[in-house]
DNA sequence: TTATTATTTGATCAATTAATCAAAATTTTA
DNA sequence: TAAAATTTTGATTAATTGATCAAATAATAA
C-alpha cells in the first residue's frame, strides 16, 4: 500500500484499507469545517479520527493526496445528486428549476460537506501553487457543462430567448454559489424563499415564454 | 509604537512609521497574489518589502493585525472606487449599469489587490476563528447596502419590476464575484463581453420597463 | 501451526512558523 | 552639539508543521 494512486483508478487495495482511507476524508471534512483549511493540520485531522499521524501519512503519499481524495469525494457526491435529480426533468424549463433546488438543497442536507468543499476549494492549491479554485475540477466542470446544456436545449427548443450562456451560466452559478459562501444572505433569507426567488429571477432573465 | 491600534482610528503614528505600514501592507498584497494565504508567512513579506521580520512585528502587534489593515485598506479602496463611479449617474438603471461595469471594471485594472481580497476573505479567519467570508465587513456591506439602495429605488420609481431585493442584490453580486473568483468564465469571455451580458441579463431579471 | 504480509504506533526528523529581545542604527528633540 | 526617542536588525525562542523510520501489532496465507 506504498503507492499512492497514479493510474490505477481502482486497484487491489484491501477492505480495510479503503475504509481507513474513507474515515481518514471524513474526519478531514470535520476538521475543515471546524477549524478551517489553514489549520487543519494532519495531527488535527489524526485526532479527530482517532489515530495517528503517522497513518495518514501510510494510507496517503502526502497531504496533497489526501485533499485530492476528499476534494474528488466531495465533487463526485454533490454532482451527482444534482444530476441525478435534473435527470427526472423533460422540458428545459423545469431541468433548470429542479438545477437550481438541487444545487441549494444540497447545501441545506450537508452544510458540512459543503463549508469543507468551500474551505479546500478556495485555499488548496496543487503543488505547483495553482489555487483550485483555478483550476476547474473535472466533477465542477460536468455540472456547468449540464447547465449549459439545459440553457442550449431551451434556446433551441424556444423555450427560452436570447441570451449568452456563458455569462447567464455563470450568473446562475455565482448566485448558487453566492448562497453557499456568504453568511449574510443565509440569515436574512431562508433557502426555500432564496431557491423560490432565485428560480423566478432567473425565468425572468432567460425570457422564458410561460 | 508599541500599541496596535485598539480604539485610537487616527494617532499619533510618524510619517515614516505610516509610511513604512503602507510599505508593508503592500508587500503582503503581493505575496498573497503571488503564493496565496496559506504560504504567506511573516518571512515571505518581509523578503518582498526588503525588510527583516521583526520590522513587521515592531508595527504590528500580531499577523491578525496585519491581515485586519490589509483587508480594510482593500475594501475601502474597492469600495470607494465603485460608489463614486455609481453616484455619476442619476436614474436606477443607470446607476445599476455603472455597478455592475465599476465593480467588474476594477478587477480589471486591479488584478493583484483583487487576487489578495479574494485569497484573504476566503482564507483569514479572527482570532476566534471566524471566517472572514462569513463576517461581513463594514466597506463589503457599505457597497452591498448601496446596491440595495438602487434596487429599491428603481422599484419605488417604477423603473424596475417587482422582485425580492435581498435576493437579488446577491444575484447580482454572485455574478461579479464569479468573475472575480473562477478563471473558467475569465478565459472564456472577455471583461468587456461580460460586463455588457451582465447588464442585459440584469436588466431583464429587474424587468426595466425602457 | 508458522511464515508472510499488511497495518499501526511512538519517536524523531529537519524545516518553518509567529513572536520576543537586547543591541545597534537612525532620527528627532533640546 | 548631546540626549532622548524611534526605528531596525540578527539572534533566538518555543511551538507546530509534514514526513520518515524501526519496531510492534494484527491479519492473512502456507
Amino acid at each position: 500500500m506504498k503507492e499512492a494512486n497514479k493510474e490505477p483508478k481502482e486497484s487491489k487495495q484491501s477492505f480495510i484499507a479503503e475504509a481507513r482511507r474513507e474515515q481518514i476524508v471524513e474526519a478531514a471534512i470535520k476538521t475543515l469545517d471546524e477549524i478551517g483549511y489553514v489549520s487543519a493540520s494532519l495531527s488535527q485531522i489524526a485526532k479527530r479520527a482517532g489515530i495517528s499521524t503517522a497513518l495518514i501519512s501510510y494510507h496517503f503519499a502526502d497531504k496533497y493526496d489526501l485533499m485530492n481524495d476528499l476534494i474528488t469525494r466531495l465533487l463526485e457526491q454533490s454532482s451527482s445528486y444534482i444530476l441525478e435529480r435534473v435527470s427526472r426533468a423533460d422540458t428545459a424549463r423545469e431541468k433548470l428549476r429542479l438545477f437550481i433546488e438541487a444545487s441549494l438543497a444540497y447545501q441545506g442536507t450537508h452544510p458540512a460537506r459543503n463549508a469543507a468543499l468551500l474551505e479546500i476549494i478556495f485555499n488548496g492549491r496543487t503543488p505547483e501553487n495553482i489555487p483550485y479554485y483555478k483550476l476547474g475540477d473535472d466533477d465542477e466542470e460536468l455540472v456547468l457543462i449540464e447547465l449549459k446544456r439545459i440553457l442550449s436545449e431551451g434556446q433551441q427548443s424556444g423555450e427560452f430567448g436570447a441570451f449568452h450562456i456563458d455569462v447567464m451560466a455563470s450568473v446562475i452559478q455565482g448566485a448558487i454559489g453566492e448562497y453557499m459562501s456568504y453568511t449574510g444572505i443565509t440569515k436574512r433569507v431562508d433557502l426555500e424563499t432564496y431557491a423560490a426567488e432565485l428560480v423566478s429571477i432567473v425565468s425572468r432573465a432567460v425570457g422564458i415564454n410561460i
